[in-house]
DNA sequence: CGTCCTATTGATGGGGTTCAAGGCGTGTGG
DNA sequence: CCACACGCCTTGAACCCCATCAATAGGACG
């Protein structure tokens, strides 16, 4: 399970303690790409949990641009506050074929009072997502676009390696350019000179889906990318 | 204190449970217009409210730019993660002279646990700050600088209402028109472009540090703003 | 009364959008 | 099994929003 493989790299979980976690009774959904998984309004009724696939956090705006605030992976969590919060305020979409696990918000509380490392843990991960966010914000604002593509594709592969979904070097994007660019701000057009420039420089190699980062250091150093704000070297 | 006050628009919070939270024992420190409240790289070991003035929680890119991630009012908890994460991913100054209580995690713990309402309108709070900022992405990827600047003013005279710091047509803005490109991800000249722009479109007006905003509902047409990310309504 | 910071304004240039057209791969229905 | 449609990628051209540069003005403060 994704989730457990992410909470894992927290440091104070063990298989033990996560065991509750796997056991929590559950209702899985599969989502087509483009589907609307909730809608902006809904009540948030459930905590749904990502199994696989890709999806996102977005918002259009009245001129129909879409903005892409978070893009979710397996592992992720995606009504973490269904605890406080009354309804969406932002749409979640499946970007590629999605298995969303639904489940209750008190089936959830029992396995969290059953192991005493794991709600930290939760915690953890939201505190992450919330980093990750607040990264996407300076990118976006303040990143011209050449790194700005660069940075995202770096962290997306970083976020992917730790749930086990890429190797050292390559990773699966499942995504269109378009996407790419609601994510970042920028156009279709302008995402793809930009990964054909990465490519030109050979920092990238793309051959359908597959994206190859041959030396993942040297962009980072490209694009001014860092690890800090995934926090992985928190446990207390 | 403001943020009981706008604990109270969660709205299951009466003044008895808020007690705890006003005895907390504190120490407050004063930092003037500029200072670094909290460095980049830090560890988290209190909990800081702010309890005047404005902050901003921001990152300086390689390029020398600085993106301002959020804006801190009285009443706004500064370091919610404290518990889980151990280091400060980003930093935060003081936008204006900005007082700040500093609470150890064990008081506040002991303030929560004496009062069953209170964890819940904290991490509404808290949810609530995640909301503006997923608000925010939308804002500096999508909206185009008018209606960037005026999106943002609403929304900060709406927080300033929350905590009794702002009246129904005006609010006091103590920071420069650089700081709200950097929030916006403009630059300095271009905001001041953009609010002599609203002005004589009647949206605004400015005198010294003092803005007005004579009709809010026509402002939040001309900029698409609604109060949904707000979460007002959202007592269980 | 000079100094420094902020606001203001115009001129110029560039990074990125928009428009448009073509190519390529994949699925689909006749 | 081919023809066509459709989605996505690619590329060039024109344009525009906003950045940058530069210069002035206007406080606030010592």
């Amino acid at each position: 399970m994704p989730l457990t493989t992410r909470l894992r790299r927290y440091g104070r979980l063990d298989a033990a303690q996560a065991t509750p976690l796997e056991r929590m009774p559950f209702v899985e959904k599969t989502y087509a790409r483009g589907e609307t998984i909730i809608r902006r309004g809904d009540p948030v009724e459930n905590v749904l949990v990502m199994t696989s696939g890709w999806a996102a956090r977005s918002r259009v705006v009245r001129s129909g641009n879409r903005q892409i605030i978070h893009i979710l992976l397996a592992g992720d969590l995606m009504t973490a506050d269904a605890f406080v919060l009354k309804r969406m305020d932002h749409q979640i979409e499946a970007l590629s074929t999605a298995v969303v696990r639904f489940v209750k918000p008190g089936d959830l509380r029992r396995a969290l009072e059953s192991s005493p490392g794991l709600s930290a843990a939760l915690w953890w991960a939201a505190a992450q997502e919330d980093s990750l966010i607040r990264e996407h914000v300076v990118r976006v604002g303040r990143r011209p676009a050449l790194e700005r593509v660069s940075h995202f594709l770096l962290e997306l592969h970083r976020r992917l390696l730790m749930v086990g979904q890429a190797t050292e070097g390559a990773m699966i994007l499942p995504i269109t350019q378009e996407e790419i660019g609601d994510a970042l701000g920028l156009s279709n057009v302008h995402v793809n000179k930009m990964l054909r420039d990465l490519e030109r420089r050979g920092l990238l190699r793309r051959r359908k889906t597959v994206l190859q980062i041959e030396d993942r250091a040297a962009m980072a150093r490209f694009c001014d990318f860092d690890e800090v704000h995934f926090h992985l070297d928190d446990a207390a």
